[in-house]
DNA sequence: TGGTTATTTGGTTATATTGCCAAATAGGCA
DNA sequence: TGCCTATTTGGCAATATAACCAAATAACCA
């Protein structure tokens, strides 16, 4: 592969991957619902707060949600909505697996 | 988070993670060209074959991909094609990130 | 100021991923 | 049959992830 097109793929699987996690999931469907604070989406998550700060600090990191301070609390939003499109066609896949498995069945 | 909906997560997270690197990116946009065998694609790519294999057995058991032997070569295509539009709005987070950088230099 | 709450960061351990090599498998052809 | 080509599989070493706990920051309030 080229130089110049390495880079680009690694650069869109870097987005992707802070995605590819179920937490991470959870976390930018809640999103969909507006502006959650940490402290919130650890409570619906049930995990330490360390641990959901760091998966909001990866999705950060690749530009899909951006942080605000109030107070004491920080909260979260979805910077790039067509984020969750995106999982549009993760729910196609999915459908289009379990079709195959019925098939399959019966 | 509740049990089943975890477990929709962690199905969607399997999903995007089979996604999640920049050889099965690369594949997946040659693959939106037609059916591709494994030689081709590791000519393209230029890795050994082994390691081509195993990305296309990810692809595979996720169901973005199918494969058929045809003689002694095995080709693959994709089997949902919305994994392309779903690769344009990595696209425009790459953008969004960009355009942030350049608000911060001009 | 001192204490409390919210969040992030550092460290550690367990697990997963990736790429290579070598070996196994499978089809085609002399 | 025996050899060659295409592909997959197993094993190994290096690296990356993820979760927890403890400690560091930061903002608010008494």
């Amino acid at each position: 592969m080229e130089k110049k097109s390495k880079a680009k793929y690694e650069a869109r699987a870097a987005i992707i991957k802070a995605l590819a996690h179920p937490t991470r999931l959870f976390i930018v469907d809640q999103l969909e619902g507006g502006k959650r604070c940490v402290c919130e989406l650890t409570r619906m998550i049930g995990v330490d707060m360390s641990t959901v700060s760091k998966h909001l600090s990866v999705l950060r990191a690749v530009g899909i949600v951006q942080d605000e301070k109030v107070g004491q609390q920080v909260f979260y939003q979805l910077k790039v909505p067509c984020v969750l499109s995106f999982l549009g066609c993760v729910e196609s896949v999915i459908k289009s697996n379990a079709e195959a498995q019925m098939e399959l069945v019966g």
